[in-house]
DNA sequence: TTCGTATAAAATATCACAAATAACATATCA
DNA sequence: TGATATGTTATTTGTGATATTTTATACGAA
């Protein structure tokens, strides 16, 4: 791994239920704690999402090999619930199976940075209309909410960066209001996260977001602008793809 | 199973490549038999085919229990490939994990309809779009070739009506030259393939597809306008969700 | 020194089986 | 008769063993 003296491998308490109720299929339930369905969860679910959060906060970076017994001692398990964890991420795009029996994260590929951007800003976007269409003022409220906490936090670390812009992005999805693009969407920064792990320890470890391109689409939202929340949108993927395709072509 | 009557299980042979060079990552050495990568296929691989082409060709309804022991005795494996397989379709939204530790084809709900056609007519035809920008007349050709192949056929036996279908579509998002959108669209079929069955079996045995919307699309991509080929598309998908659309709102 | 062959090591893929869990059937009680 | 408790059965999930494949290493021959 890339990252043994940088950052932890990502350690989500297992009762932790990720971004909350940023899912739109959230249970009619998820403003009470504790009255969703009880339902035990297993081992394989637990390692799956341990690597999701990994692979979405850019602890992988294109290139990495990973190796089931490694992970299966690491997550103190046998080898079956990483496999099959392993496995959903093969299927998700986030990792390879390279030759000689390893499991890859795909290397860096200037034409599967361009297929990524292309899929992330035509997907996205549409979601992003979608939630400015659907939205109602207290979501914009928690969208204003969890950009106001971003920026409170001082000092920031990468983590800190990546974990608050994946909020904010997945709330507003979430408010798009369809499962189906929602989880499409998730499989794409599984993709996207390696990518992350790039610029933010390779090519500019001093990189920080700018909150610009959020407080726009929150702004365009407000004013049911889908076109303008789109755009915004948009610029703000394309930041990051553009320096990523400027260091696919830098000569080295 | 709904079909024990009425179609076989999908039979693929091994070595059948699928949709052959549809795929927009097709292999360099695609045109020349055999040069490619030589590398063996895990059971769980060909068994994940199969169920792909039984979900795509609509073998399984919506609401259908699945069973790993069954599946494996059918397969002639153990379980372990087979649950691989049947994992991966629970990532990809065509099974779910129903209660009573149940393997189970999504029920027809309305509001999943609506996500699933939202998804489909907005990846689709931006996919669609993407195939008309980058056509080249020999593209067009083939996929006249496969409308006319189509047509040429008969008597026509749903499972024909819906191969040729569904050779078309992916003919066309192959040539859009974007694998993660294809791999999407392929899991947005997925989960398709039971309403298929319903539509096919259950609301209207004797439905047959009009190609009239497939050569309206090829037609625009000839004149390179995308915008006739989208609105082509959209209608295409259009027609089966409607038909759904209304059965899920007739009282029964 | 280079090349070919054999062997060992490493890693995944598949198998067999035990454990856990839920549904169902049956018996018992109020 | 309906509700509850208990036992049985079916199915998935996880473990550990085994098989298979690939890579690395050692050794001998040219």
């Amino acid at each position: 791994m890339s990252q043994e003296n940088a950052i932890e491998f990502p350690e989500a308490s297992f009762g932790d239920a990720g971004m909350g109720s940023a899912r739109p299929d959230a249970e009619p339930g998820g403003g009470m704690p504790g009255l969703g369905p009880a339902r035990p969860v297993n081992l394989r679910e637990l390692v799956y999402d341990q690597l999701k959060d990994a692979f979405m906060v850019g602890y992988f970076a294109p290139g990495d090999y990973l190796n089931l017994r490694e992970l299966a001692d690491r997550f103190e398990t046998s080898i079956t619930p990483v496999r099959e964890a392993v496995r959903r991420l093969v299927a998700e795009g986030a990792l390879i199976d390279a030759p000689g029996r390893a499991l890859r994260v795909p290397p860096l590929r200037r034409s599967r940075l361009i297929d990524l951007r292309q899929a992330r800003i035509g997907i996205e976007s549409m979601v992003t209309e979608m939630a400015v269409q659907r939205a109602r003022p207290q979501d914009l409220d928690k969208l204003e909410a969890i950009l106001d906490e971003a920026v409170s936090k001082s000092p920031k670390s990468p983590i800190d960066e990546l974990t608050s812009n994946r909020k904010f992005h997945f709330t507003l999805y979430g408010i798009g209001g369809s499962p189906t693009l929602f989880r499409i969407i998730e499989s794409l920064w599984l993709q996207y996260g390696p990518f992350l792990n790039l610029i933010h320890y390779t090519i500019d470890p001093n990189i920080r977001g700018s909150h610009k391109d959020h407080r726009r689409i929150i702004a365009a939202a407000r004013d049911g602008d889908s076109g303008a929340a789109r755009q915004a949108l948009v610029a703000d993927i394309s930041r990051s793809f553009d320096i990523l395709d400027a260091y696919t072509q830098k000569p080295r």
